[in-house]
RNA sequence: GCGGCUGUAGUCUAGCGGUUAGGACUGAAGCUUCCCAAGCUUUAAGCCCGGGUUCAAAUCCCGGCAGCCGCACCA
């Protein structure tokens, strides 16, 4: 059955995970505050995944601007595709989208501007097709916040809507440090900006929102992985946009066709391992191919990792393979040779025919232009100029008519040592708040009006509760001084001296702490703590200056089964 | 952005035109040799915001904001 979302937001709120931002002045709807809680929540799993991706697999992590200037998301597509056009009926009410309703009247609707597809709408009569009532002209509302950079008029820029970007205008230096080979990964953690209409559903559709993405540039023509080999035989949960949901080795997968290559089924095994060692549930995870209608206008495949949780089936990971289609644009739009070089193993000659200006027939005829006019001659294809008495070449926007004599169509050798690439791209991108707070719906756990956290140590934001029995007899000394020797070794720790000691535990198991423990009486004598397993509130006594150590090892994933000693 | 429902301490909730706005849990201080939200004492904290109707508004009306559900949207 699904938690009801209410619940655990509620939760959230009360123990300091989540907070709606700005509260005092009412709240904006799409943007929330992480308290103490879900703060060190978040940098947890960020830092799971930073080992993953940087150190586990040698992706470089960078950090760009929040802000960017208009051309990048010109050039990205994101000013255009990003928004859409809406026109209202004015009897009903009812929105729909303006290039929807010019289907049929035109190719491409929805590359017009709002005054050609309203012109078109109204003279081609059409009317809302709910109730038959006019419609109002196109209103264009783009996803993007907008801003301006410097003063006065400024430059128009816009906060990034995906991190992404700053990595593809950044190939060719993460390229020249990776040291010029392919394939070369870049990873971004950091803050997003999507203006939504409707943000709804707790963290799940924000406004300002988390991400970490990778961009993995691979050749074009290989996309395997070496690394493949080693996680083949593992299985995946998939649902294919064609045939049945299956649960099939990743190496058959792949060879089916229904994953498209290899490093995107690497990729996504990278990611349902991260998902399952952050400690969402394996039973409620699955990978859902895009429909090919719903694949973005750069992605060639695409899977997300969806996750169950109280709003239903949420998209949590985006796994695609987006092709040439982000570096290509860029370097399009900017003219920056965002390309890799890929060299032969042997140098080859090429024997070519070119185009050679002749200067001696050149200068005389065209006195000063003739540079300019040599350059244009050398850039011609050789059949153009080959067998024919004139050609026509552009300079500085003239035509110019230039006689044969004043070139040569000759052969030339020439070495090619290797050529240029557009690299693809295969972008992880993960959604850090949806992945908080689904994982927080996953090890939501209630008994009696009782709840517990089951978080893993790995994630959890405070790992060990430390405390006096009594905070008397000497006892506070004690425990306080096992709190410092947690911290010093660096262990978050949380000292509580106050209430009953079940309600202590209690306070605990809420917000997820994975082990307490309790200096009682018989520390004085003997020099033992106890020590309490969340899930099972079990306990073991061990020596209090082993304390650190048994807490390292439970946090690190060792049983609570194995603190016990044989005589136990 | 449209429609429906909703808004009382940190949380859950009582209230139905006139109440010092009540309770429970939580929080804080303390008592109790106290290992699983025990008990007792003390204490803090609330009518989403702004207008209107009325002698009188948490309560009725309007607008805003926020939440939930449906539609649309989610590149």
């Amino acid at each position: 059955m699904r938690m009801d979302p209410q619940e655990l937001l509620s939760l959230c709120k009360r123990r300091g995970f989540l907070w709606p931002a700005y509260d005092i002045y009412g709240s904006v709807a799409g943007l929330y505050d992480y308290g103490p809680l879900g703060a060190a929540l978040k940098n947890n799993i960020e830092d799971h995944w930073r080992r993953l991706y940087v150190q586990g697999e040698g992706f470089q992590e960078i950090s760009c601007p929040i802000v960017a200037p208009e051309p990048v998301f010109k050039a990205s597509g994101h000013v255009d595709a990003f928004s859409d056009m809406y026109v209202e009926c004015t009897k009903c009410g009812e929105t729909f989208r303006a290039d929807h309703l010019a289907a049929g009247l035109h190719a491409n609707p929805a590359s017009l501007g709002e005054d050609e597809l309203g012109k078109m709408l109204r003279e081609s009569g059409v009317l809302c097709p709910e109730c038959g009532g006019g419609l109002t002209a196109p209103k264009r509302f783009n996803l993007m916040f907008k801003t301006s950079i410097g003063a006065g008029r400024g430059k128009t820029a816009y906060l990034r809507p995906e991190t992404a970007q700053g990595m593809f205008v950044n190939f060719s230096q993460v390229y020249r440090y990776g040291r010029e080979k392919l394939p070369v990964g870049a990873v971004q953690i950091g803050r997003a900006f999507r203006n939504e209409i409707s943000p709804r559903q707790g963290l799940i559709r924000l406004r300002e929102l988390n991400m970490m993405e990778a961009e993995l540039f691979v050749h074009p023509e290989d996309k395997s992985w070496p690394k493949f080999r080693d996680v083949r035989a593992e299985v995946v949960p998939l649902v294919p946009n064609k045939g049945p949901p299956s649960s099939v080795a990743l190496e058959e997968a792949v060879k089916a066709g229904v994953i498209r290559n290899e490093v995107l089924a690497y990729f996504m095994w990278l990611t349902y391992k991260f998902a399952l060692d952050i400690g969402l549930d394996p039973k409620r995870l699955r990978f859902r191919q895009h429909e090919s209608t719903e694949m973005a206008h750069y992605a060639s495949d695409c899977w997300d990792l969806e996750a169950e949780i109280g709003y239903g089936w949420t998209e949590l990971v985006g796994v695609a393979d987006r092709g040439c289609f982000d570096v290509k644009a860029h370097l399009d739009h900017s003219g920056a040779d965002l390309t890799s070089f890929e060299r032969y193993d042997e140098p080859r000659e090429v024997e070519m025919e070119v185009v050679k200006p002749n200067f001696g027939a050149l200068g005389p005829l065209f006195k000063d232009k003739s540079k300019l006019i040599a350059e244009a001659l050398s850039k011609l294809p050789a059949e153009a100029a080959k067998d024919q008495d004139k050609v026509t070449v552009d300079v500085e926007g003239e035509a110019l008519v230039v006689p044969s004599s004043c070139y040569e169509v000759s052969k030339r050798k020439e070495k090619v040592s290797g050529r240029k690439l557009v690299p693809h791209v295969i972008e992880p991108s993960y959604g850090v708040d949806r992945l908080l707070f689904s994982l927080l719906d996953h090890v939501y756990s209630k008994k009696d009006e009782y709840i517990v956290l089951r978080l893993k140590g790995l994630v959890a934001p405070i790992k060990v509760g430390v405390f006096p029995l009594m905070a008397r007899d000497g006892l506070g000394e004690i425990a306080t001084s096992i709190f410092d020797s947690l911290v010093k070794a660096g262990i978050a720790a949380y000292y509580d001296d106050s209430g009953s000691i079940g309600r202590r535990y209690a306070r605990m198991d809420e917000i997820g702490t994975p082990c307490c423990v309790t200096v009682d009486y018989d520390t004085k004598s003997d020099g033992t703590v106890t020590v309490r397993d969340r899930d099972s509130a079990e306990q073991v006594r061990v020596k209090k200056e082993e304390v650190a150590e048994v807490v390292k090892a439970l946090i690190s994933g060792a049983s609570f089964e194995s603190l016990r000693s044989p005589q136990d």
